[in-house]
RNA sequence: GGGUCGGUGGCAGAGUGGUCAAUUGCACCAGACUGUAAAUCUGGCGGGCUCAGCCCUACGGGGGUUCAAAUCCCUCCCGGCCCA
């Protein structure tokens, strides 16, 4: 095991907070001297069946812990997701139903395998210990916080002002995120910079409870694609830690420039050196940094070498103008052709390039529709196009080769 | 429970009987430029069709008045505020 020293070195790069330092330094020390791995927790809800970049950035912590030999636990929250994190929100979350929250889960496990060591991990669902729970041991919960304590939150004083509705059970969930923490014994936890007024409640609840308090330590919110928001589901400016490797560069290839920075520290290993050098104008552009830091994401969720085929098809296709070594396929249905032949709109749309026929057409007279190897430019949206596998379809920056079934 | 105001497209927010598939802003898509960055300009932004036209669905749900409703009436649901 690293010194005390080491850990703290690395445990600190990009973190927003540690609350409070000196007692990880000293559960850092104990656990050095009896041998005792820390256990970190960081609780993850499956509101949707998607894991993206922005959720990796406390998992990556978690895995790091897990290298310097640390006990990993990660909640599941399924009965949290129920009630719905109020943190940073600004209405309360949409419903969901414990069929849906289970299936999520499920999907959520296996992508989270991606980044942290899930043979090593333990995984609690919080309904495994909130089902239980008698409404007495409810109120007891509810007593452990003052609504003036509550209310204090950013979050809840804007919708108080702004007159949006709060609902009770929002309440509950920083109690019950807490309440996790004492279910299993937390040392650590690990949450968004949002998180922090639910991480402090673990704290409490903990002494509380007769426990040592857990270290709360914040990571930075990521932003998203759009380069001001945090990247989220709903906000539609996410990279999804499944997508395949060449979205996920090019979606890299779009972030604003001012988000490299951050990108690359929370994104990725690469040394505050390294950062710096793809960072100075004078020895990278910002192109070929973006380039870089698109490949280093690939590679980690699809290896090394799908990362370099992704670059290489991307600069295959923008900077070349070319038809990249590896498109899409798009399956059509060979019933659906009349003489070999299909009209221009249903082709674009079965083959998932245009929402609708209407949108198609659309584009075809914006100019933002090529076929073929020569790339002809369609101008007739009631054209009959001769569909043959292999033709490839363009629509602004999607590409697509069509297979016929 | 009472009073009152309100529920419009992804969001914000106009419209208060016909000219409304619905002003405008943001977001989004596409075109030009370019580094699929930023900035800028342009077009688009419910759906179907035999597509300069026609048709269908849509302004919380349901019902009604009217030649005609997002707009008026009834009712139900949901929310804010005030009172209890």
């Amino acid at each position: 095991m690293k010194s005390v020293a080491e850990q703290l070195g690395v445990i600190r790069r990009g973190t927003e907070q540690i609350e409070p330092f000196e007692e990880l330094q000293r559960k850092l020390e104990r656990s050095l001297q009896t041998k005792k791995p820390l256990r970190v927790k960081y609780g993850i809800d499956p509101t949707a069946a998607d894991v993206h970049l922005g959720h990796t950035v406390p998992l990556r912590k978690m895995r790091l812990f897990q290298e310097l030999g640390h006990q990993a636990v990660l909640i599941i929250g399924n009965y949290t997701a129920l009630v719905g994190d109020p943190s940073g929100r600004d209405q309360t979350r949409a419903k969901l139903t414990q069929e849906l929250v289970e299936a999520n889960a499920q999907e959520y496990l296996q992508q989270v395998s991606k980044i942290i060591d899930i043979s090593k991990t333990e995984v609690h669902r919080n309904g495994d210990w909130f089902s239980h729970y008698s409404f007495l041991q409810v109120m007891e919960l509810c007593g452990k916080i003052t609504v003036q304590r509550m209310m204090e939150r950013d979050d809840f004083t804007k919708r108080l002002s702004k007159g949006e509705p709060i609902s009770l059970h929002e309440c509950l969930y920083p109690l019950m995120q807490g309440q996790d923490s004492v279910e299993i014994h937390a040392d650590i936890e690990l949450g968004g910079s949002e998180q922090l007024f639910n991480l402090m409640r673990g704290r409490h609840l903990q002494q509380d409870a007769g426990q040592e308090p857990q270290v709360c330590i914040t990571l930075p919110i990521l932003r998203g694609l759009d380069g001001e928001k945090r990247m989220g589901k709903s906000l539609k400016n996410y990279i999804g830690v499944g997508e395949p490797a060449r979205e996920q560069f090019g979606k890299t290839m779009r972030i604003p420039d001012e988000l490299l920075k951050e990108w690359f520290e929370l994104l990725t290993d690469r040394s505050e050196a390294d950062i710096a050098r793809f960072l100075d104008p004078d020895q990278t552009t910002p192109f070929e940094a973006k380039k870089i830091l698109a490949g280093d994401i690939v590679t980690f969720y699809h290896g090394a070498e799908a990362a370099k085929v992704a670059r290489a098809d991307w600069e295959k296709q923008f900077s070349e103008k070319q038809d990249p070594d590896h498109i899409p396929e798009a399956k059509i249905e060979g019933a659906r052709l009349a003489e070999g032949k299909m009209n221009i709109c249903p082709l674009l749309v079965t083959a998932g390039l245009a929402p609708s026929n209407k949108e198609a057409r659309r584009k075809i007279g914006e100019g933002a529709v090529h076929i073929g190897p020569d790339r002809r430019k369609i101008t007739d949206p009631n054209e009959a196009v001769a569909v043959e596998s292999g033709l490839v379809l363009r629509l602004g920056r999607k590409i697509v080769r069509v297979t016929i079934s």
